[in-house]
DNA sequence: AATGAATGAGCATTCATTCAT
DNA sequence: GATGAATGAATGCTCATTCAT
């Protein structure tokens, strides 16, 4: 009956490939050879398995959303308070320790920017940036935010987050390692003119 | 005797093609043929004038300082308190109106990204970044920030301020234009623990 | 599994055809598509096989010196007194007929010449003028040449014969073809003060 | 009346710049621009008072050939017999001391490869070459050399000098410096089987 | 005479993608 | 599935030459 497919595995395979020569190269000097090589395979192969290197990329990002997700999901487990879900939500992204990934900070960065030209790559990024914030205004609401505020709010929250990603990828002596989450929940603060769990 | 230099003339039109050119096609995409049709010239023409498109980055950073160093003198012109100031740095960077320019907006938050791979690029960034800190840190002094905080405070700040480049250019619908100084304002009163003027 | 490899038959043709240009143009002119064009393949494919023009040269270095080594064993079969083994040299070198390749003598005077400005290029040429003036003092010493004599006389030995390559690829109507075989003995003969066996 | 003429003294001055950029990176490498910058001018004049950088080596062949003549004629005041006359002859090619000139060999060495490629260069290598042919065939006659070796005899000094040339040029460590007249004096011996004056 | 801007063709090299095996 | 050869378009950069001043 043929050997047993290794699609998903070896798909898997490429896309950590890909982290890893996005997060060297960048997208346009990501070429599939290094792709191809970070992963431990050949260059052929990588177009039996993804049609283009675009496709990579989107699937990159439905994986780290994917991650992302998960995490806010284990932080939420700890959570009671709608303040405490919010932190759930700020550490998810933010916090040191288990879970944290600079190669992955560092492959949205360049997702991010990549957003601006390719316009599929803008479409999931948009699509993933306001599916969090659709999460955040949720958690806002829970918070007492005024309906008109909710947008904004939620926005610059986001904004602060991929700031400190921005940051802690191409200036990563300009703060402590970790200054990130505690900085943001108190900028949360001041946008919600309250204080928050630590 | 001999004909008139007009170097300068050309570097700046070549820098304007640049900006364009980058906003629109990120930096691999940036063709020297590109830039030179954004700016009406032959591309021979650009590597006359410049030796390479890093050296026209790199002039363009620090045009883009120049140029938000200027914006931040003139609003400062108008603050009389250490709140203000702060203020008037943010909302030199932030504010819509007279001076806000999206397509800059475009080619920072590139320049943002090519900084994590090109070690040049890195370091202009990380100058320029730097360069922020300090005066941010000495705005932030005058509003009796402890000492210790100083370094995260102002990073956070800068955090906040790139990431809504960042949304602004890649999501510009996810909040109404303008948000950011008012939201970054807020934050920053989060970060300081005391109301800041509008 | 997998396509087989033709990389090796794949570089042979193109030393052939890269031989051929650079005969015919000289190193700068050429061209990788001047090569490629007369290996009868495809510009890219040139790519694939070396990393860069300065590589195939490099390897055709190599290659003519294997040749030219060849070329000596054979010659050196046929001898037996040390004054024989010398004309074997010289022969191996000069002589019409069998193995001589005017095709390959032009390239060797560009070689020659692009020595002086590449240092890789230099680095090679040296090499092997230096192994073939080692293998000339064993040979002129079997021959009793006084030993401060060596360097020099296998110099000026080398030294004609590049010099007849110069002629015969730049002025070939000089003289007889095939006068150089000839007269570099008797020049051997100068410097040896002694017959050798014609 | 105008300014008076520099033409002459202009010229001169660019076949010297073009000499060190000929001898530093070839021709096809000495650029227009390397050649205005050894000389001490600007790009743009180079092509008012030579109309292409072929027409500048075609001139400098001219030059050499007249230096070398003038080398020779100097040496050839101090000689009286005909053998004398042959040393003076490979003297002024090769003698260490006044008028030797390394950048010259140097140029003279790319001369004859591009001799091979260009035309109007082979032209006048060859002419060069053939004129120096004439001379020393003049001098061999005097020596008593049979008619139908006069050919030969002068191609292969010719030969042995421009090899001597090459590997000064290209491995200058191959011999000690110098050791070329006394050499090609002694291959003269093997050619005339006769001794020559010291 | 002299300067330096401008042109445009040409080059080595890169690379996503296709395809034969 | 997998390999690696092959293609060909694209790109940054160079440079002789021309020309306006």
């Amino acid at each position: 009956m043929g050997r047993p497919s290794n699609r998903s595995a070896r798909r898997a395979q490429i896309l950590d490939g890909f982290q890893s020569a996005l997060a060297k190269h960048g997208f346009e000097k990501a070429t599939i050879s290094s792709i191809a090589s970070e992963a431990g395979l050949t260059s052929g192969l990588i177009h039996y398995h993804f049609s283009s290197k675009l496709e990579i990329l989107l699937e990159l990002v439905t994986t780290l959303n994917e991650r992302l997700e998960a995490r806010f999901q284990s932080y939420l487990a700890k959570a009671s308070t709608p303040a405490e879900c919010l932190v759930a939500f700020l550490d998810s992204r933010l916090a040191q320790g288990e879970g944290a990934d600079p190669r992955a900070v560092s492959c949205w960065v360049t997702i991010g920017t990549e957003a601006l030209r390719q316009p599929e790559v803008g479409e999931v990024y948009r699509h993933s940036m306001r599916e969090q914030q659709r999460v955040l205004k949720k958690l806002l609401k829970d918070l007492q935010v005024r309906d008109e505020r909710l947008d904004s709010t939620a926005a610059a929250l986001l904004a602060a987050i991929e700031g400190c990603y921005q940051l802690a990828a191409a200036v990563p002596d300009i703060a402590p390692p970790g200054f990130a989450a505690t900085s943001v929940r108190r900028m949360a603060e001041g946008l919600l003119n309250r204080k928050l769990p630590s």
